[in-house]
DNA sequence: TTCGTCATGTAATGGGTTACATGATTAC
DNA sequence: GTAATCATGTAACCCATTACATGACGAA
């Protein structure tokens, strides 16, 4: 039973994009989901070759002008297949939990249909508030039994989770009314948003 | 090269308060650092294995009333090697880009002396610090390539770092306020915070 | 009596980190 | 010419997750 997937998710929504060696793939990495991702090559170049396994991907030698002998780079490109295994991804429901996995698939939201991301950000705000309560009820419990340090933890992170649920609030109601925008523009033909 | 000890040090902390089985211990982990910890039993155990091997832990059959055959329960007690072990993996100053590890190393803050408190917190914010201004850069380098919900990401991303931030900030002026306080109060004849 | 929780572990599997190893190209 | 960065991988080690397996105890 294969856990995430994250790193295949990533590397295929960026594939999508445009064809990469494994370097960029990695550069990449940052500049979309910010400094938050340190991708060793350890597990990079596994994923790939993981990937291309499974057929995801295609491996391209890239011939350079004097690139005979030594060493090739290898240009990866998304297949047929890799396409698939991405929408599976990024639809699977299970993201909730993981924060990482989910800030990964808002940033490849623009491949979802508007009523899925809102359906993915309100179960992420319902995981939010659960954690919310858990840490009241963890507080209400235990607040006399811990000392002043492990107390400013737990109130920095409940500020913390705070945080992300305004945030996805936030999102959640520029869906709408985006959503709202569309249905209001009756002039267009064809459906408002594409797959 | 073992890397943290993350849990080595939680499991640690938790029996320096007193002798526990597995069982509470995971319980109490949640109860210190709030729900962010699950601690899976395919993880503790072997840890507190581990630590037995190494001494840094005593395994104490605990003799119930009718006890006999079946199950026993097992206490967990730490022994002087544990301690000192505890020790090293606090004062250890590698803590500082682990999220979990930094916080698990604040809710055991009253184990160190004040200097040594305020000189983590403030090698946290030059990390927090220095990790902002990845985010700066980048979002300069990258700004028109990435679409809204990338840059939201960032910008929430950033947000988090900023408020984590201010929190160590407060934390590090409540230590000086408290070492000034201490400074003040000339009566007490011996050093006016334990080891 | 049966359900929930207390309680302790093992086994398989997967995969991430670190360090190692190599070599080309570019800028100074 | 030499340092930095581009570029691609492998190998060993560690350990976390998941699922499995077992059984006592208290309450309903």
């Amino acid at each position: 039973m294969k856990q995430t997937g994250i790193l295949e998710l990533a590397v295929l929504g960026l594939l999508k994009e445009r064809s990469m060696h494994g370097y960029e793939l990695r550069k990449q990495l940052s500049a979309k989901l910010g400094p938050l991702w340190h991708v060793s090559w350890g597990s990079l170049y596994p994923a790939l070759r993981r990937l291309a396994r499974q057929g995801a991907v295609d491996k391209v030698a890239e011939n350079g002008p004097s690139r005979g002998p030594g060493r090739n780079k290898t240009v990866y490109r998304i297949t047929a297949v890799g396409e698939e295994l991405f929408d599976g991804l990024l639809r699977e429901p299970g993201a909730v939990p993981d924060p990482e996995l989910f800030a990964l698939k808002v940033a490849f939201f623009r491949y979802l249909q508007p009523e899925m991301r809102v359906a993915m950000l309100e179960r992420r705000r319902i995981y939010l508030q659960d954690k919310l309560a858990q840490f009241k009820s963890n507080l209400r419990d235990y607040r006399e039994r811990i000392d002043s340090y492990a107390l400013t933890l737990q109130d920095h992170g409940m500020a913390v989770v705070e945080d992300d649920i305004e945030w996805i609030d936030e999102l959640i109601s520029r869906e709408k009314s985006l959503g709202a925008a569309a249905v209001a523009d009756k002039s267009s033909s064809t459906s408002p948003t594409k797959l």
